[in-house]
DNA sequence: GGGCAGTGGATCTATTATTGAACCGCCAAC
DNA sequence: GTTGGCGGTTCAATAATAGATCCACTGCCC
């Protein structure tokens, strides 16, 4: 598989340079890179793949119009028998995530271990408060692990992540102006496709119950629904947002909010699968019935949402090909074979369901 | 460095499925091709031309339409338990098992890691059927496990085990006759408790909504559930219990059947938490309340059930506490430190929540 | 006997790694 | 200064791989 760097030829190399180098193979100046390339079967762009782990080791310095000098020694050792764990910072308990997140973690477990990485789950609250910086501090500092995947992160997060160079992947989207490496479902075309599905089935005042912390993915959720309701034909459409926590109750208060004004949506996108759950049952209290009085769309997906009825309009995630895409470039980075690119943001496919109708 | 593409991860496969074989990982036959490429981390394209090189050695054969089988029978290493690995049994993808299985299996994972041994995760459909004999001898046979762990687990199949004496921890409970180590919640004491909680409340025309398949657990609810109306001192109460499949229609129609008759129930104990879904939405579409028209307890837990309105009435379990009673038994078998008795099973505790009600 | 689920066999497409070849600016030596 | 070799960069073509979809076959269950 080649989402795995060890066994991609460039990383064969690299292993294999490695061995050379602590061998004493060469003292002083590396063979050139044209020179390599033909005695080890590749082609120069394979093998400057290679060096550039090297390099990334600091067992060798490039001099531009000279060659690749051979710097030191000592550190391939120390790189060698470092702890090979990889942490994983969760808000909460991992039996209170959403089981799709506990899934894709615990795929992200095997695969690593598979590598020889053991994953170490983290449950700190304080590190997703408004200040997170002294918890952070503390939890890093405490746990020498040899990279950190980071969930649910929130803006203070991030920046705290962005301005070290603990390797660090996000498992969620950033925010605009912060370069970690991340990936994600892209939120901002799932309620942008969304909102186009309400508006052709007739719907005209759409309202998005979003969550108040406002992460990143739910900004990107914020601006897609609003671009897919602004950028539609229809004139008249309106999109409305309400924000809610993780409690029930502010569930229930904001659906009170909605649906109490003069003019009610006819049409809702719910950004988060146990809101979903809260906003069915009380939509069924005030005795409101899905699809007939009101359109529900799931941005996320969980698997007890296909025991509903109807069966919530959502947006499939596969945790698996998740799981991989995270293992992937938590792998490139913990090889540092090159700067790692996030990859593209995945957009998953939209099951229609039985939960919303055209608007009577 | 040879010439040959020892490079490419088809090679780098072919070279390790040899080994697996020299080993003696797989005796008669291999994985299947769907399998291997899923634990190997590889498309089935790249596994196959793997075997096709094995094929070449003449290591296996493959059979069309039943596997790849071992044909160079050197001989039955003696690396019987060097392994150390533990399988689970289930008989779905985790990701459509209930969150808290999943979860403890997770716990169980981590427990064993830390034990020095590693989980392997096999979902057997076929090992679920009326007669598993041929699947589970197949799987028993190939992965030589120092032990098993089964869940949801027939009849047939824990008859199977107790024949063996393959070290073998039913995760659930056993069936009367059976003498298996096994763990597993008290499901007689709960759901005896169910109905004296509703019969207390006024209730006297109680249901209990249960699979059909009928695992020694659901057989242990229903005695349970049976012995707490005929036990209690109302006379005139009487208890109905229906049947459902694991899929959504099914617990629609046997909620119709159920409140289509004559003299409906007024209280209804749902054995899982998923059917608890399933009847809240089926009945909101009736136009039921919950709990003004009809009270709802669950007899599983699962987290997603608190984001529910109202809060379903349950017994709630921490998964964790009960992964660590499954390893404990587990290590106690695996060490065979004694014979290996039962644990007493778990009766968790009763959490009210909002979903039943006096009768009107 | 038919339906069904699982198997290896075969094929297709999209993605990715790798190749092989350009060209650039830099360096030291002639 | 010129020259040839060096690393740095880019590019298009190719090979490997992933992932999906069919097929024919087998055995089990109904």
């Amino acid at each position: 598989m080649t989402l795995i760097p060890h066994r991609t030829v460039a990383s064969q190399l690299a292993v294999h340079l490695r061995a050379e180098l602590k061998k004493g193979t060469w003292r002083g100046w590396l063979p050139s890179e044209r020179v390599l390339s033909r005695t080890l079967q590749a082609s120069r762009n394979t093998v400057r793949a290679a060096l550039e782990q090297l390099k990334a080791d600091g067992l060798i310095e490039p001099v531009r119009g000279l060659g690749n000098r051979v710097v030191g020694t000592a550190k391939p050792a120390i790189v060698e028998h470092q702890t090979r764990t990889v942490g994983v910072l969760i808000p909460e308990p991992i039996g209170h995530l959403r089981p799709l997140i506990a899934l894709w973690i615990d795929e992200l477990k095997d695969l690593l271990i598979e590598e020889g990485y053991r994953l170490r789950i983290h449950e700190g609250r304080q590190c997703y408060q408004t200040n997170p910086a002294r918890a952070l501090d503390r939890l890093i500092g405490q746990h020498a692990h040899s990279a950190w995947v980071v969930t649910l992160s929130s803006e203070a997060m991030q920046r705290w992540f962005a301005r070290r160079n603990t390797p660090c992947l996000v498992a969620g989207s950033t925010y605009p102006d912060i370069a970690l490496p991340h990936y994600d479902l892209d939120y901002r075309a799932i309620c942008r496709h969304a909102a186009g599905i309400l508006l052709r089935a007739g719907h005209r005042h759409l309202a998005l119950l979003n969550r108040e912390s406002r992460r990143a993915g739910d900004v990107d959720s914020e601006r897609g629904f609003v671009e897919g309701v602004s950028r539609s034909p229809h004139r008249d459409a309106t999109a409305v947002i309400a924000y809610h926590r993780d409690d029930v109750d502010s569930v229930a208060r904001a659906l009170r909010t909605l649906f109490d004004q003069k003019n009610p949506p006819t049409a809702l996108v719910v950004s988060n699968s146990y809101a979903y759950l809260s906003t069915a049952s009380v939509l069924a209290q005030r005795g409101l019935r899905v699809p007939q009085d009101i359109s529900l769309i799931s941005r996320d997906d969980d698997p007890f949402l296909a025991s509903l009825v109807p069966e919530p309009a959502r947006y499939r995630v596969d945790p698996h090909s998740f799981a991989k895409k995270i293992v992937g470039s938590l792998l490139q980075m913990l090889n540092r074979s090159t700067s790692l690119r996030s990859p593209a943001p995945l957009l998953p496919k939209f099951a229609a369901g039985g939960s919303t109708a055209p608007r009577q």
